[in-house]
DNA sequence: CGAATGGTTGATTGTGATCAATTCCCGTGG
DNA sequence: CCACGGGAATTGATCACAATCAACCATTCG
């Protein structure tokens, strides 16, 4: 569902050489910021150092979709086309090492010459990783209810976690536009996971998981 | 949302050279057989020739979702791990050309090496297109009802008719399992459609689109 | 202390799921 | 050619879950 743990466990540092394509000097935003809008030209791709990032899209009647949360290590941004697919927004102030991206990579459907072959391998895991993501979220918002998607959120923000305390970055709001419900339903399914004894509220924005394998049977 | 036009203009006859990896020769799978399984060794992609293939995956509760459909020309069944991630079954008879991996590619994010990057690259684009789609069923599953779903549907299927009818070569229980609804609502969507005179059902299975500008109105 | 923002809780509505018959279509066999 | 059978699709009645509309509460910030 996330692209959370990729990585995850090896944040870059703000000055670290990024693996591949041409680095340039970090970049920080603050919370609410867009790095960039849906439409804009994609001449970079991003590595998450610190804070959170979503990406979104609104429909034409208006109602936002957020396609994915992005964490610390993470990478997001890049495309097949010219230009990028979704707004991504700060969550939280974030710093991000940017990537200019060669040229060659995103070209490579069209002209099959042999260059670069590094760049299109690693740029080709990123994307394989995306794509179980995007597949796993497509199956939770077709196939499961109200409860299910909160447990299976939860779950994801949760793995590796221990104690298994979760801090949310991101508002009631956030989650809804990701889990394809309104604020109120989202803010009953955690209160009745809270009264199953599933979770404790610590506060709005803070969540023990009380227990794992209880929100592991509820997502399926 | 469907990687269905991508390639779909210059399908691959039985026999043709697959443009990358090492092709095997052609197969043949009645309607309704499984061409693997989810957690199959994946050690070959596929690019179908003729016919139409789903693939999906069966929730704990034992409700299905289908992932995606592909047409004639679109490349599937590759993946990132060393299993394949969803079932695939052959809507109709269907005529693929196996290609199997070189076991490279797919572990390109783990060793940086420089070798096969042709392939890495080729493959690359696939991944995106599915990324593209996988991203925009997402969106459509948790943002809109279910005459919009429809909609959408349609329209991607009508893609570059002329004469804009559509057959639908997958059953309503194929539809509802893609889009998130029953079969009693796709019916009654489908209904209201052509009572609308957005469309005409010609017979169960023949759409035809009176007013695609309605339809992409309605999708939005 | 008061306003503003974000979150929760309550009452009601609406959309799609579920349960239940038919009807349509198509292949098969008399 | 027509009668029959069976699966697929449609249509109808009711139900359930989440959306909507509306207050209310908590926390933060000026």
């Amino acid at each position: 569902m996330f692209a959370a743990e990729l990585h995850a466990s090896t944040p870059l540092r703000p000055g670290a050489t990024a693996p591949l394509a041409v680095a340039q000097p970090v970049m920080q935003f603050s919370e609410g910021k867009s790095l960039y809008e849906e439409g804009d030209d994609a001449a970079c791709f991003y590595r998450l150092v610190s804070g959170v990032v979503r990406t979104c899209r609104f429909s034409q009647d208006g109602r936002r979709h957020i396609d994915a949360f992005y964490m610390p290590g993470d990478v997001f941004g890049f495309e097949l086309t010219r230009e990028h697919g979704f707004t991504a927004e700060a969550v939280t102030d974030c710093v991000v090492i940017p990537c200019r991206r060669r040229g060659a990579e995103e070209l490579a459907a069209q002209n099959g010459t042999a260059q670069d072959g590094a760049a299109a391998r690693q740029l080709y895991g990123y994307a394989m990783q995306q794509l179980a993501r995007a597949q796993a979220h497509a199956q939770l918002l077709g196939r499961y209810g109200a409860a299910q998607r909160l447990a299976g959120f939860l779950l994801e923000l949760s793995a590796g976690k221990n104690p298994p305390i979760v801090e949310l970055p991101m508002s009631r709001q956030d989650i809804a536009d990701y889990l394809g419900l309104t604020i109120e339903t989202v803010s009953r399914a955690l209160a009745q996971l809270q009264k199953d004894g599933v979770i404790k509220l610590l506060a709005a924005r803070l969540v023990e998981v009380k227990n794992r394998a209880a929100l592991a049977e509820i997502c399926g």
